[in-house]
DNA sequence: TTTTCTGCAAACGGTTTGCATCGCT
DNA sequence: AGCGATGCAAACCGTTTGCAGAAAA
């Protein structure tokens, strides 16, 4: 898939739920399909950041409800650490989990079968039904692996989540 | 494991991490008892609430102060929603992954074989060494799926987490 | 007596909201 | 022209922190 047609995608998105074409929608859509094209992963901060290099105006309330648009529309992938921080992605597939390091807080998509039929199983044990599920694996990427001076214990790892 | 034992172990723990046994600490350890007898799950406001009715005076940071502790020695259990909110419960049991309601929350530990090796296999494939990880099951318990008048767009689901 | 813990209140950081204005359509 | 979207600033909410006084050891 290439830049423009995801930020076609990602445009179209934010159209259909709202209505209009505004500067600010075409930059963020445009920047995250960079984002997307690089697979780079980002907090709301950071894509702020971005994006006021090109209109020093933009207001954090308008990413944040753009943000909020393509998540519900699932164009975007959000972790959420430990410590309660988020970032996000442009999602590339339906079926993914995620991986990421709980040193520097990259991230990536892997795929996984998982043994849905156990979980749909253990569910309707307890008499639940299975309606979704959130599989996230924690590691130490190669980097951060020989950054052996960095803290042992990072903020991001999940207690027991 | 009785509730004086698991009050016990609570007291301990919290005693190892700080030092004192003060009543703020016996009151918290006497209730996470209580909760783990039940298997009931609880916010941190909700259990503020409750120890507020013995001890009126008990402060909000004090109670956040021994739960950090407690989560530290993975003696309790937090899941995070997809609206950043937390629930906790007593830890039974070392390797078990949860259960929650997308509705009204409640959640319960389950036991499932995952395919750790494939995990560890796509880690590897990516460079990342497997150091954790954390599986969410979202589903909808009996109660709430015969409430057919509530919402049908919990505010719990995970987007894509 | 010493040291740690506590409650309070203020600070914090990420997110949301109210509102006057702007700018698509 | 009309209505939705925007930027700003203030509100919000869960959590953390600084500090003076209280209470274990």
């Amino acid at each position: 898939m290439s830049d423009t047609v995801i930020a076609q995608k990602i445009a179209t998105a934010l159209d259909q739920a709202g209505q209009r074409t505004t500067r600010p929608r075409r930059l963020i859509a445009d920047r995250l399909a960079e984002l997307a094209a690089r697979s780079t992963d980002f907090s709301i901060d950071d894509l702020w950041q971005d994006l006021r290099q090109q209109d020093h105006r933009l207001g954090r309330a308008t990413l944040y409800r753009s943000i909020e648009v393509l998540l519900q529309q699932r164009l975007l992938d959000r972790i959420t650490y430990a410590d309660g921080s988020h970032r996000y992605h442009v999602c590339r597939d339906n079926t993914h989990y995620h991986l990421t390091c709980i040193q520097c807080r990259r991230f990536v998509e892997v795929h996984l079968e998982l043994p849905i039929e156990q979980c749909a199983t253990v569910c309707a044990q307890t008499d639940f039904s299975l309606e979704g599920l959130s599989l996230t694996l924690f590691g130490r990427c190669a980097q951060c692996r020989n950054e052996l001076h960095v803290s042992m214990q990072p903020a991001s790892f999940p207690a027991s989540e």
